[in-house]
DNA sequence: ATGTTTCTGGACCAATCGGTCTAATCCTGT
DNA sequence: ACAGGATTAGACCGATTGGTCCAGAAACAT
């Protein structure tokens, strides 16, 4: 994450969510993480006045924000729940192989093992339902009613989630492409 | 974790399976550790010469043995598959309760940030398999085609690590109580 | 009882941690 | 051209990190 051309505040955001993503929060040193952003000290805490965990909330953000549009972008052009949630799948298993397949979860590596606990912990329950809603959203615009919708966003969520830790145990993709198969859905396929 | 009975390297274990797990590897501290196990800093490195990251291999891998006899335990008796899934996440969800719907699994907590990442992974690669096959055993025992079972095993892996971590989010066991029902089995309910 | 091995206790170490602070520099509006 | 806020640069800080080392206690063998 070495764009220099970016706002010194975006370089610090980017590059806390790529580092913080593989080796958690606690796993990355202030140092560490603004040679590689190439910025010094005093930036960062101009910029998040409370330093390294300012810097973690607003990291989790962006990656969340990111995958809300990954999300939108699946399920837009979808002509139904399972087509979009084969697109996520599909999408997400090339990000993973991007990732050397060897990432975690951006928000839960991010914010699951902070200092400052219960506030880390609120905001990922935030970004995740966050993510969940918007699944539901277009659930129901797919024709769920509001109560399946959930549901079935709840689902994919966990197939997602434990797909994606699968996937990173057994270095392989395959594992998220076989994902919509597990959907369990009204309609049977 | 202060069981002075206990030797003092089950101890050590127990407790650093226990601090890793809420905690992250990274998250906890070798002083931290030591005054919880009420051991001093010579025991740790007679018993596990290469200090921090070989006492995480063993407390992963103890915590390990306990998810394979809580498998054991819940398909043991089991009449089918569903039953014996339903089963492992009732108590699943009861764990969950105990640890202040907080900690995260013991293996991925402790392995997947660590230091020496790739001997990490590789050993959680090999734990997890473990589970999976233990699964995929009782899944043959109770009638299902080899990879049937095996599919059935992942599956149920899926269901397990994704619905922790959203009851983790939500705070609730609930989301564990309810995984049976997700199950996508050929039989249908 | 004596010698030997196993284990404990904790002082000590360099390196790194996250964080503070101030001078210098870069922008921007006038 | 100049004033003044925004931003950068990095020296510096105390605390803590994981790790080493060895004296001595405890356990065990004979």
């Amino acid at each position: 994450m070495d764009d220099q051309t970016l706002p010194t505040k975006d370089r610090l955001i980017r590059t806390a969510a790529e580092l913080f993503r593989t080796r958690g929060y606690n796993g990355v040193g202030l140092s560490e993480l603004l040679t590689a952003a190439k910025s010094p000290k005093g930036s960062l805490y101009h910029h998040f006045p409370n330093g390294k965990s300012d810097l973690a909330i607003a990291a989790s953000t962006w990656a969340s924000d990111q995958m809300l549009r990954t999300i939108a972008a699946s399920f837009g052009s979808a002509t139904s729940f399972q087509d979009g949630a084969t697109t996520l799948c599909h999408k997400l298993a090339k990000l993973f192989d991007l990732s050397n397949q060897w990432d975690g979860c951006p928000v839960s590596a991010t914010l699951f093992e902070g200092p400052d606990n219960q506030a880390f912990l609120d905001h990922a329950t935030h970004l995740f339902e966050g993510w969940i809603s918007e699944v539901a959203h277009h659930a129901e615009r797919l024709g769920m009613a509001p109560d399946e919708a959930r549901e079935a966003a709840d689902s994919l969520y966990i197939l997602v989630q434990g797909g994606w830790l699968l996937a990173r145990t057994r270095r392989s993709s395959d594992v998220l492409r076989f994902l919509p198969k597990k959907l369990r859905l009204s309609e049977r396929d």
